[in-house]
DNA sequence: CGTGTTTGACCTGCGC
DNA sequence: GCGCAGGTCAAACACG
């Protein structure tokens, strides 16, 4: 499977016009596998996440500059941030989902998610689900949860609108969210984290109720990656943005080929991103810590406790300095997942970018 | 009682 | 215009 418990978080991000991209992206099917590619046929759940990579992120747009330059960067982002979003992330479930098609354990993530629909898709053995965004009443935030095509393994979320509030200091909204079978599910666990508990992949819940909370922030929100705890820490996320930029929605998952061929062992190595040609690494602790879904758990609560926006503090930290100092914020920022600097000068001709960009809009079903 | 899930019905857009 | 598929609504229900 494609995208298998080990791989890292992908995300990607395809403003529009990321594919026309100067440099060209290439997107180099390579790491697509066909499941992949097939998988995909109508829509964007499939997963392009190499299981190798640890953690890539790929912005569509080329940009020419590199990391090193943060101003540049920072544009980046701020373009992404302001760009009405549509992304899609990828990440492993957990292993119980296999046994219900239906539901899916996703890690819970600091917004608090109301499911308000579920609607079988036409191709697919797996439902979709709908939520939208309980944390705040007036907030627009949705997202779609269904379970890849190409790899059972694998949710897709795609997710739809922005947050119109700031993220939660603590999971408010979440009061319902444990409902019976899902507490069962984890139980223990993540008392911290109280009432999501996603993670179970242990678990398996057989039960009928699945608690699907996931990670995500819309707004820009990396997704943290942990792959939810569940079994495979990675998770790859693609991003969409709207065509308001300008561009297509499409966009690309770089992955490099290398870390393709050689990384698991690397986890840290490096994700890409496309417009830097940067590598960067996440900040994940370990595997093995990304592996405990514990600790993904812990790892959204500790997001929790954040305050708003993650760009803040990446640029007021600065990725830049390659110092220490990103380390720190690593925890709290979601882009601080990644080191951004230390892998800065690696060249990233290799990475192989993969053409995913399927998201087309829903229609495309 | 408040919040969330479930689920059938309804609405809307697209293709033929 | 019709049918299909996806997305949303809302009533019923469950849980703490």
């Amino acid at each position: 499977m494609p995208c298998e418990s080990s791989s890292p978080v992908v995300i990607m991000s395809s403003p529009s016009g990321s594919t026309s991209s100067p440099r060209g992206i290439i997107k180099a099917p390579a790491l697509l596998t066909s499941d992949m590619i097939n998988a995909n046929p109508s829509k964007n759940t499939s997963c392009l996440i190499d299981n190798t990579a640890p953690l890539q992120i790929s912005s569509p747009r080329n940009l020419d500059f590199e990391l090193p330059n943060v101003p540049n960067f920072r544009l980046y982002l701020e373009h992404q941030i302001s760009a009405p979003a549509k992304k899609t992330v990828c990440i492993p479930a957990p292993a119980a989902a296999n046994s219900r098609s239906s539901g899916e354990v996703v890690p819970s993530d600091l917004w608090a998610w109301r499911k308000y629909g579920q609607k079988p898709i036409k191709g697919s053995p797996y439902p979709r689900g709908y939520y939208r965004c309980s944390s705040s009443k007036g907030c627009s935030a949705r997202k779609q949860v269904e379970r890849s095509r190409a790899d059972p393994n694998m949710l897709v979320i795609t997710y739809t609108s922005e947050h119109n509030h700031p993220w939660p200091t603590q999971r408010n909204a979440l009061a319902g969210s444990t409902r019976s079978q899902p507490s069962k599910i984890n139980n223990a666990t993540s008392a911290a984290a109280s009432k999501n508990s996603s993670s179970s992949q242990s678990q398996n819940n057989t039960t009928t109720k699945e608690e699907v909370k996931e990670n995500s922030n819309d707004t820009m929100s990396p997704i943290v990656g942990g792959g939810g705890g569940s079994s495979s820490t990675a998770a790859s996320v693609k991003e969409e943005f709207e065509e308001n930029i300008n561009d297509h929605k499409q966009f690309e998952i770089d992955q490099d080929a290398d870390l393709h061929h050689h990384h698991q062992h690397h986890h840290h190595q490096f994700s890409t991103i496309e417009g830097f040609s940067q590598t960067y690494k996440p900040a994940l602790p370990d595997d093995d810590d990304i592996i405990h879904s514990n600790q993904s758990e812990d790892f959204f609560a500790d997001l929790g406790e954040i305050e708003t926006d993650p760009l803040n503090l990446l640029f007021t930290q600065g990725f830049s300095t390659g110092g220490d100092g990103q380390k720190e914020s690593k925890a709290l920022d979601p882009f601080n997942l990644f080191d951004w600097s230390a892998t800065a000068g690696v060249d990233t001709t290799h990475n192989n970018n993969n053409s995913f960009g399927d998201q087309e809009a829903k229609r495309g079903l």
